[in-house]
DNA sequence: TTGCATCCGGTACCCAGGTACAGGATTACC
DNA sequence: GGTAATCCTGTACCTGGGTACCGGATGCAA
């Protein structure tokens, strides 16, 4: 038999391919809601519908932007649900303040990181220099475990 | 019997506390060289030196700074050693520029990310803005497969 | 129809930096 | 000496984003 499905539907290796992505990634993603479970051949075999090869690019675009799967997972889901929420604006700009707060933090570590360097700190555990600035018990950067 | 080691030694559970890291990851330290080896007592209890507390501070010091646990490692001994090298300086200036990497990258994320919000777009998939700037194709940020 | 490429599901493994738990031994204190 | 608190080793699990491997089944072309 040639082949049992119709039109221009694409395997799964063909997708993966086209997308730059693993295979595995592939299943993964789908396991993870963030592509539709496809048609399957009569053999079981995925047949994709093309433009998933166009999802695909769109995730990993997402990704480049900071967001997590499971954030890529909600905008998609909250998109083909029609909700008529500006939900990817809003969440645009959450994570734009996150991007800030992280770039902050590394400025502050930058900033540590040239002191020692300017105080010629030789050793981490028996520094020799004169006014030695370790060990930077101020230094916060653990704004994950914090509440309240 | 009392305690079978003298002097102001410590255990485990008063260093953990008094660094303020779990009991866990003192033994995860050791395990991972970052520690030395205590002595025992005669039931094998750890009897720590009470600088363990100050190593403990010194080594959330660095990680602060942006420093593995592997890069610790090799900066604590490397200075037991003796070696005369200023090999903080070197490793602090090697950090500086992988954190200034980070913000440019992160920057160019916020960028990104501010052109989604001015554009109004409203889909990742869908999108209706016009001259939307998704998917961003030529966002990099993926500098650990690179090579050469 | 035969042979090779591809795909299937399930499971295990990778990175880093830990954390948790089980079941038993030791220590500390009254 | 009783008993609670602490500690021991070993092993498994966690997060996030995948990747690898296995044995078996399908797909496709000559």
């Amino acid at each position: 038999m040639r082949q049992d499905i119709e039109g221009p539907y694409l395997r799964s290796g063909q997708v993966a391919e086209q997308a730059g992505v693993n295979l595995q990634t592939l299943r993964y993603y789908e396991r993870r809601g963030l592509i539709a479970e496809p048609r399957r051949s009569s053999g079981g075999h995925r047949a994709y519908p093309p433009e998933t090869v166009t999802l695909l690019t769109v995730i990993k675009a997402a990704q480049r932007l900071g967001f997590t799967l499971e954030e890529v997972a909600e905008l998609i889901d909250t998109g083909r649900r029609g909700h008529p929420t500006p939900d990817l604006r809003v969440r645009a700009q959450e994570k734009i303040a996150e991007v800030e707060a992280r770039i902050t933090d590394l400025t502050t570590i930058r900033t540590a990181l040239t002191q020692v360097v300017n105080a010629g700190c030789d050793s981490l555990t028996h520094c020799s220099c004169p006014d030695c600035p370790l060990p930077f018990a101020d230094l916060a950067e653990d704004r994950t475990h914090e509440e309240s």
